[in-house]
DNA sequence: CATCTACCTTGACATCCGTCAAAACAGCGC
DNA sequence: GCGCTGTTTTGACGGATGTCAAGGTAGATG
């Protein structure tokens, strides 16, 4: 359970979630990444820096995206860095930040709904069951 | 945009994160998820509920599995219900939660990395770039 | 109707978190 | 070495959140 590098803790985590109960540590390590993602503006980073040209951005790319000041950007750099979502390489004055697809891919594989066990005969009208009401 | 049911604020939302940049509202809707799942004990609840025998918990079964009070419980169910995570339904005195499976499918679907349509020709030795030193 | 169990809501409190200004650090060119 | 740009860190502040005690609601039973 390396703090400096998430991945570690979740590569071979866990189970999908409807297949298996998470372990208190496994929902620890995982949670920590759903919460860096939790953040509307950390979220929107993650996808500018999955999806740009070349698989990587440049700070400077990132930060008139946001009405938000230099500090704030960067403190969110941070909090997806610390969770493991991303990396990032000084060149010269400049930093560009990368996505790393296979923690993406873990933390995708463990939400994948129940996978084709699941048992046959399941009731169709099951699924039609109300909402409770609040 | 209900406030009410986000998943459908959330059916046909986004592309893979690797594709395209979210928009602010799709980030907002998408980022509300991540947080109800960015606390531990809600994760571990969520796997619980997922996981479960016949595809629901009843609250009975999750209050027990935890060191923390029944309005604690309540509280943390009610952050997954109006996340659109989950939802719940009263028989008698009980109440059974069950999981939405095609959110997660959706959730899933988003986080995926870069589908078969990456560039091909990216050089080999991008994956291995050294992570910052903080 | 009274009593019970199960669950949820309310309100208070301590802790955490997003934001920014100021400061510091990293790298470059002269 | 100095000045510049780019980026990160630090510290303060206001707002958000996890937790629990007290209280309330829903349903079952006698």
């Amino acid at each position: 359970m390396s703090k400096q590098d998430p991945l570690a803790a979740i590569v071979g985590c866990c189970e999908p979630l409807a297949r298996e109960p998470l372990s208190a540590e496994q929902a620890m390590e995982l949670s920590r990444v759903f919460k860096a993602m939790g953040d509307p503006v950390r979220l929107r980073l993650l996808s500018l820096i999955a999806s740009h040209a070349g698989g990587e951005a440049c700070v400077c790319d990132l930060t008139d995206v946001f009405d938000l000041s230099g500090p704030t950007i960067s403190h969110h750099l941070k909090v997806l860095r610390e969770a493991g979502l991303i990396t990032g390489e000084r060149r010269g004055t400049w930093v560009y930040y990368r996505v790393r697809p296979d923690l993406l891919a873990q933390v995708s594989a463990v939400l994948v709904p129940a996978a084709p066990e699941s048992p046959a005969g399941m009731p169709p009208d099951r699924e039609a069951l109300p909402v409770v009401e609040a």
